[in-house]
RNA sequence: GGGCAGGUUGCGGAGCGGCCAAUCGCAACAGACUGUAAAUCUGUCGGACUUAGUCCUUCGAUGGUUCAAAUCCAUCCCUGCCCA
């Protein structure tokens, strides 16, 4: 085992606190005299059937955990996610069904183990115990936290004063999510900053049950790819995590510049010398800011699809944007030959016969915007009709291809 | 249970009998400029009709009054505040 200063270091990256950095090396300390690893918690609600980059943020620094010995406890929010949490929420989320939540737990799972050795991780569902739950328990539990205490945080603070709706069953939740590291025993939670409250209840929970309270981890939040709010899906903001290596490159070469670094620092291995050498030479002019987010997408791409999935995608990229050619793979439409008249079709119907738009009309403003050309010919009114032949490529807009395929 | 205020197109938020598919802001999309960055400028932003114009479906739900309703009435559902 590493010492507790390497350990620390290793630890340290990314992290907005250690709540608190005594409590851990105490912890750190302990656990090498002993050989005993830490349990280290990480508690997750199933509460999307999709996974994205912010979700891995975490993850990472289990995975260091995982590298140092440790011994890594994910749980899944089986019960909590039929709560919602209310952090860092303006409305109330929708309770999901049993059968939804442990239909993403699945998935969830999939994804986790991109991440982290299955073999070392301990896997449990927090419904395990909740489900045991008389009402007696959920009284005393209630019991442990204060109204005011709750009404303090600014989510529910917002939400009271704006007249938003707040549930009862919403005060609950960060005492379930307190109550899981008991279950646990966790020695270290992990979370992201706005899961300050809830794991400063788990630490209370722990000590009234005889307890060493567990030391929080805070991670922070990942900007999305707007740069303004959180990653979240139902932004729109997000990289997911199974998506192609097409995308996972092109999204990230849109991110803002000043996320670069955090994203190099919270999603990907690149050592912090080698970020900060980079980081350094965009401020002073020697690295392209372009340069160096192909080297984040790069590094993106790798990780999840591979080197040579990286290589490709910044090859294509370049052949795409830079030297606005054709992409190497053209998705393929079919258009029957009856649609035709004398060789020739209306630009509308042929865009939305190729799925390029959502409706007649938006093809319609899409064309009178100058975003569509057919064989690298702009249509310039959405009146026009054009002649197609096999293997026409249609292009709307900066990113949408079609290759027309006559039938 | 009672009183009051509300529920409008992704969000916020106008409209309060015809000129309303509904001002405006944000988001989104497209174009110009770029580095698929930011900022900026321009345009679009329910759907159908080859779109001048016409028609259809929308303003919590259902019925009603009217030539005409997001706008008036009734009932119901939902939310907040105050009182109990």
């Amino acid at each position: 085992m590493k010492s507790v200063e390497e350990q620390l270091k290793a630890l340290r990256r990314g992290v907005v606190e250690i709540l608190s950095e005594d409590e851990l090396r105490a912890k750190l300390n302990k656990s090498i005299a002993s050989g005993k690893p830490l349990r280290v918690k990480l508690g997750i609600d199933p509460t999307s059937p999709d996974v994205h980059l912010g979700f891995t943020v975490p993850l990472r620094k289990l995975k260091t955990f995982q590298e140092l010995g440790h011994q890594v406890v994910i749980i899944i929010g089986s019960y909590t996610a039929m709560v919602g949490d209310p952090s860092g929420k303006n409305s109330t989320r929708p309770q999901l069904s049993e059968e939804a939540v442990m239909a993403n737990a699945k998935y969830y799972k999939e994804q986790i183990f991109k991440i982290l050795d299955e073999k070392k991780t301990e896997v449990v569902y927090n419904g395990t115990w909740f489900s045991k739950f008389s009402f007696n328990d959920v009284i005393s539990l209630a019991s442990k936290i204060t109204v005011a205490s709750l009404l303090e945080h600014d989510y529910f603070q917002n939400r009271y004063k704006n007249g938003i709706p707040i549930s009862l069953h919403e005060f609950i939740y960060p005492l379930m999510q307190g109550w899981d590291s008991v279950e646990v025993k966790a020695d270290i939670e992990m979370g992201g900053t706005d899961q300050r409250f809830n794991i400063i209840v788990g630490r209370a929970l722990q000590k009234e049950n005889g307890q060493e309270p567990q030391v929080a981890l805070f991670m922070p939040i990942l900007a999305g790819l707007d740069g303004k709010s959180k990653m979240s899906k139902s932004l729109g903001n997000y990289i997911g995590i199974s998506e192609t290596p097409k995308d996972m490159f092109g999204k990230a070469m849109s991110i803002p510049d000043p996320l670069m670094e955090s994203y190099f620092e919270l999603l990907t291995e690149v050592s912090l010398e080698e970020i900060d050498k980079v980081i350094k030479g965009v401020a002073d002019g020697s690295l392209h800011p372009r340069g160096a987010k192909v080297m984040l997408a790069k590094e993106l791409v790798k990780m999840y699809h591979g080197q040579e999935a990286a290589e490709r995608e910044a090859l294509e990229f370049d052949r795409v944007f830079s030297d606005k050619q054709l992409p190497s793979e053209v998705p393929e439409v079919e258009v029957s030959k009856q649609e035709l008249q004398d060789g020739k079709i209306w630009i509308v119907k042929l865009i939305t016969l190729a799925g390029l738009a959502s409706g007649r009309n938006e093809a319609g403003r899409l064309v009178d915007q100058g975003a569509v050309t057919l064989d690298e010919a702009k249509v310039d009114s959405a009146k026009n009709a054009v002649s197609l032949k096999d293997g026409s490529i249609l292009k709307v807009g900066k990113r949408k291809y079609a290759k027309i395929k006559l039938k």
